[in-house]
DNA sequence: ATAACTGCAAAACATTTGCATACAG
DNA sequence: CTGTATGCAAATGTTTTGCAGTTAT
């Protein structure tokens, strides 16, 4: 699931034009090369990263731009925003990707989904007793892996003496 | 569950005053006045809410402080953070209190509270296929609610049409 | 006494905004 | 052409940091 399909690529983008069509708003290059820079890669970018990413590709653009193309592709559904307790936001493209919640470690940051039916049941119930429309959750579990390349690897107590 | 008994108050002072001694940390009449002051709320305030709080009360804090004692009460499981999908973080009292979730209302920022004992099953299974410890999780449903005196109600359309 | 804590103001950081210029429709 | 989008830089809002002075132990 890491580089999407051509044909998926082109649905994502003409999903854009025709979003950008009905809002009479402009399909300029700068915001064309935002959607493909985020549909480039599974990670879980913040603006500064997507930024980067482009400049170096050589693609000339602005902070503010980014900003304001993600705010675009946030809301016809193409990307999703995410707070894992950090101070920015990360961004991840949605379009025809499974719907999954995040494990997030805290030792080495390294991010999982998951996926859990139930949740989804959770979600309707919680709407029909607080007579509510639930468009989205967002479900992030925080914990330890016991991977041998994380800091925590084996019992790395060391890791709360140093803090302390 | 708005304001706690005075024997919990004083439960609460106690698992704060032996943290700091076990950590050889000073009891500073500064890092009670926040403990109480974010007692004394069932809010989810931010840490400048707290600020001008207590400076209303005529507490002599600095913000630098305030932000220092919440670091301090989390570590100690006093207190827990909350993203909601704003810019800042806000903070919530955390002892003798069960554990739940959030449901927001995107139209008038309403918080309610809610807990399904399935999300402790989701939890542990997720632990067990990752093999992950896991040590907390935060799940927020966004939606919109239909009470009456939500902007979004009855049908607000107008929102939708004026953002465009 | 002395190491930790405080307040203040400045710095850092992510994000937003204002405005002159560029360009898509 | 015309209004929308852009880049830049300055502004914003939240949180952190440095440091001189203060205080709990």
């Amino acid at each position: 699931m890491s580089t999407l399909p051509q044909h998926t690529l082109d649905e994502v983008e003409e999903v854009f034009r025709t979003f950008l069509k009905e809002r009479g708003q402009r399909q300029t290059p700068e915001r064309f090369a935002v959607l493909e820079e985020i549909y480039a890669t599974p990670d879980h970018v913040d603006a500064d990263d997507l930024y980067i990413r482009l400049k170096q590709e050589g693609t000339r653009v602005s902070r503010a731009t980014v900003y304001n193309t993600l705010e675009l592709l946030m809301k016809c559904d193409l990307v999703v925003r995410h707070q894992f307790g950090e101070s920015q936001a990360r961004y991840e493209r949605a379009y025809s990707y499974w719907q999954h919640d995040h494990l997030i470690c805290m030792d080495c940051n390294e991010l999982f989904e998951f996926c859990d039916p139930r949740l989804q049941s959770v979600q309707e119930m919680v709407a029909e007793i607080y007579d509510f429309e639930i468009d989205c959750h967002s479900l992030n579990m925080y914990g330890r892996c016991q991977r041998e390349n994380c800091p925590n690897w084996p019992e790395a107590e060391e890791a709360e003496a140093a803090e302390a």
